[in-house]
DNA sequence: GTCTATAGCGTGATAGAC
DNA sequence: GTCTATCACGCTATAGAC
């Protein structure tokens, strides 16, 4: 029942699953990896269910309690959306597998993990969109589609381990002020009239 | 061996990959959704393995198709990126459980199926980023990291699917209009100083 | 074209020796 | 804490009657 072993297990599966998915992974196949036979991991875990939860919804209250930090700072729209930026980037090249586990595998979570993590996420799209909309009232942003505007974000922001490590020389600042240019600012040069 | 029977069958399993993802629905389930018994579906397939195939590759050669047409026409730079934005949106909302099973599932395809897959999204990309690039070229577009903007527009448009029926009143063009000028236009005010 | 029956295999998980 | 052996089950796919 050494707690180490159990991390080791947890990590090293998250990087199966991102490899090849959750249900494509055997407990055999995890064993493998760390040189011991599949019924000696359930010394460490009571299932395979238990390893998912414990590596998706540590991330996933870690997201939670970011954004409702940020939400009562005393900071205009703008920048309480670089702050989300910066998180999502920070957590996105520090814990690739388990933020693609979670974004890919939560379906299978065990009834209660998942039920709590809708709920999570749910919150967490809500935030955003308050976020949005306090920066149009305050004249910040352009008055557009909050929704849109949120929902298309939140797919760049969730979706950053697809493609973070595809070209040389993506550091983390450099992705960060890219996404906020991109995002914020807009590409076209001059507003079509 | 009812060709309309075979479409049948395809259809319903692009509906349940959807809900359940790919590995989680079984040939059992399947045939009960079609009101036959799992044994009777191989009279009009031969394998899993050639549905989740039948689904995902007419589409991937679908948006082959229409970037490369794209490609070729004298448009600017924004014109086109418009063209694939509007094309994104009317495929997502005509045939979302298939272009949700491309996005999630591909990697369950056969050995050749995927590695034709992956060649075409690697050349979609490829296109996409030089049309990026010849905007920057041009003047049209601000000189920014061509891939970052790249990868992260690439990121809205394929999961559309995840929120486009999430709030009332969201139609094709309300959804159109809003991505251009999200992903194109941006969404601050007075940029910045 | 659908059925029943079943082959053949891989799965998550447990029991009990060491 | 790891092992061997195994259970009980579900899976894809096939054979052959109707």
């Amino acid at each position: 029942m050494n707690a180490n072993r159990r991390e080791q297990i947890i990590h090293m599966a998250a990087n199966l699953f991102l490899d090849r998915g959750y249900t494509a992974v055997t407990m055999r196949d995890l064993a493998q990896e760390l040189g011991i036979k599949a019924s000696s991991l359930y010394n460490h875990i009571s299932s395979k269910e238990e390893i998912l939860s414990a590596i998706v919804m540590g991330l996933a209250e870690e997201f939670s309690r970011h954004i409702e930090q940020v939400a009562q700072e005393d900071w205009g729209s703008v920048a309480k959306m670089e702050a989300l930026i910066a998180m999502h980037v920070d957590t996105t090249l520090d814990k690739t597998s388990a933020l693609a586990c979670m974004n890919r595998e939560w379906k299978f979570l065990d009834p209660d993990s998942r039920k709590r993590y809708l709920e999570l996420r749910n919150a967490y799209e809500a935030q955003f969109l308050a976020i949005v909309q306090q920066g149009m009232r305050q004249g910040e942003l352009k008055r557009r589609d909050p929704h849109i505007f949120s929902y298309s974000t939140l797919s760049v922001l969730r979706t950053l381990y697809h493609w973070y490590n595809k070209e040389e020389g993506f550091s983390k600042e450099k992705i960060k002020e890219g996404l906020v240019q991109n995002l914020l600012l807009g590409i076209v040069e001059r507003p079509l009239l």
